[in-house]
DNA sequence: CTGAAAGCGCTTACAG
DNA sequence: CTGAAAGCGCTTACAG
């Protein structure tokens, strides 16, 4: 059981001072070459690390940055942490992970929490609970004492900070065009997220490429099996001929409901769905799919906050747009 | 812009010295009633939070435990963290994410990084590369350093700490008797992971309820293209009637593949493979799958570290197993 | 070039 | 019951 070598110790070793060895560390111009060496040496030698935390009390830092995360069981989330991580550690910096499952009053205990210097800039996709009540004081609050945030993907939120997401609406408003001009007529939209910002930009487009309210079909609810029958009833009833599905779950669902129901794909419809491609190449047929960008999303949120924990930008938050793609696959092999 | 009051800056608002602000907000019995109750009253107006670094200075605590995933894309580490998580949070811990992508090196630099005094307790699933290398003293490294190490889902590991795992082995046992009894001849396994040890027990299993190597019929590769053509030669050529699939990759591709080649699932084939439910229960046909309650693993992994950390358990690392369950859905519907 | 001192924000043994 | 002092492990302005 060994345990750290502290400053002191180093310092009686060598018979100089704390100080000396610790300037000697950080190659200061007021210490002579030869100490610098010595203290080096004895100090590689003990594998000497400087204690993080007195560096930390000293400095008025935390090194460390905090991240908000819904829900972790989305993969979308999942590689945002990942790109996220990759960014923090080229800085140095440690990701300590809060996940609010989706609720407000956990948001909130988090961002209290955060507030009393655990970190030095938060990362937050705020609460899916959160975004209905617009109730967004708690992140306010952190903001006030100081400390930077950025918000990613949701990020249609009142609150003047960094926000990193994507441009929901020309998705949708593409993707809907895209089929037009191949000819297809009964466009339908199916979402277990319409209630949040990024659902409702998703079907926006949707909604601003078409020509009519008779044109809408829209399949929403957060119920699983209420999305279901909803799903049906546009698909089988309706008999929409193509379908944009703005999440995991509305994706899946309409997979499933065709395939119960004998609706062939891509033949009798044609499905875009947001799934993530490790899911999506595998299906039968494989889903064309909108590729996010999760780690890049995470990236650029990080980016962002480094430039305002290093006070490189002030003034008042941008929003900054990650570019997305469709992937073509095999349920819109005629388009 | 606030910035946190302090103990100093209480004690000279409410004209007594720091030491009797910090005994009367941690009700020591050496103060009066009432100067605590002066106290309290004055730090809850203004909100008084502890510097965390201060206290973790104070202590040689840093109220913080490190956890290294292998990939987080992987929707099973994504909910083993989750576990993780809400464990930390009842316990007031903060919970640091390291991510190692499978890589040796990284998760060598982690490791070193956690020995300078960042958490007080580290949970890891070692990355494949370094199974494959079996060079574990990084980790040992770690516990030299008096710091607690609890491995999770990849156990199979040559250093003597706790363990919180699956019963790999049983799980792929007791499926292959399962198909066996309800008549299944022909049963192959597919795999993606055989070179870990979580992959070979699972193929222990499967190989140990069946009566002679004629009966093996293994397509396993790390490389999806070769294990495409090797889970092709089964099913197509061998002509095997179910499947076992050891993970995620491994049961997409023998879906995906099944659906080229005209196999029917459950018709021509059972499956049963490692997957997570939300996507189990949505394929066409759904996929029996395991279980392995992840977040369970994290929950349990998570108890073990505390134990350690509070000192209530001593002596030499315990394996502990969590139980998981064989879900039934449409692939195996005649079994 | 080296070292003593102060201080980051706390806690706690000790004195009064 | 209250407070001065020491100390956790560092950094840095200041003195010599």
């Amino acid at each position: 059981m060994k345990s750290r070598i502290t400053l002191k110790e180093l310092a009686k070793l060598l018979n100089v001072s704390v100080s000396t060895v610790s300037k000697a560390l950080n190659d200061s111009p007021e210490i002579s070459p030869k100490t610098i060496q010595r203290v080096k040496e004895l100090a590689a030698l003990h594998k000497y690390r400087p204690n993080p935390t007195a560096v930390n009390l000293k400095s008025s830092k935390s090194g460390t940055i905090g991240v908000i995360i819904p829900n972790i069981s989305n993969s979308f989330f999942a590689s945002v942490l990942s790109g996220i991580e990759a960014q923090a550690q080229k800085e140095g910096l440690q990701v300590i992970t809060y996940i609010s499952n989706e609720s407000y009053e956990r948001e909130k205990q988090i961002s209290e929490l955060l507030t009393s210097g655990y970190v030095d800039g938060v990362l937050i996709a705020v609460a899916e609970e959160t975004q209905r009540k617009k109730d967004f004081e708690h992140i306010q609050n952190i903001v006030h004492f100081n400390i930077p945030v950025v918000l990613y993907d949701r990020t249609d939120i009142d609150v003047p900070v960094d926000k990193v997401g994507i441009d929901d609406k020309k998705i949708f408003f593409d993707a809907t065009r895209l089929l037009q001009t191949s000819g297809v007529k009964r466009i339908g939209l199916a979402t277990s997220i319409h209630h949040m910002g990024v659902g409702k930009r998703r079907i926006e487009g949707y909604k601003s490429a078409l020509h009519s309210e008779e044109d809408f079909f829209i399949a929403n609810s957060a119920k699983t099996e209420s999305l279901r029958e909803k799903t049906e009833k546009i698909l089988v009833k309706d008999r929409v001929e193509a379908l944009l599905c703005s999440d995991f779950e509305s994706t899946m669902m309409a997979y499933r409901v065709a395939y119960e129901n004998g609706i062939s794909i891509p033949k009798d419809l044609k499905l875009i769905g947001f799934i993530n491609k490790e899911v999506a190449e595998y299906l039968t047929p494989s889903i064309t799919y909108v590729n996010q960008n999760p780690e890049k999303i995470g990236e650029k949120a990080m980016e962002q906050l480094l430039m305002r924990i290093k006070g490189k930008k002030e003034g008042k938050g941008v929003e900054e747009v990650v570019s997305t793609e469709l992937v073509h696959l095999e349920s819109t092999n005629t388009v």
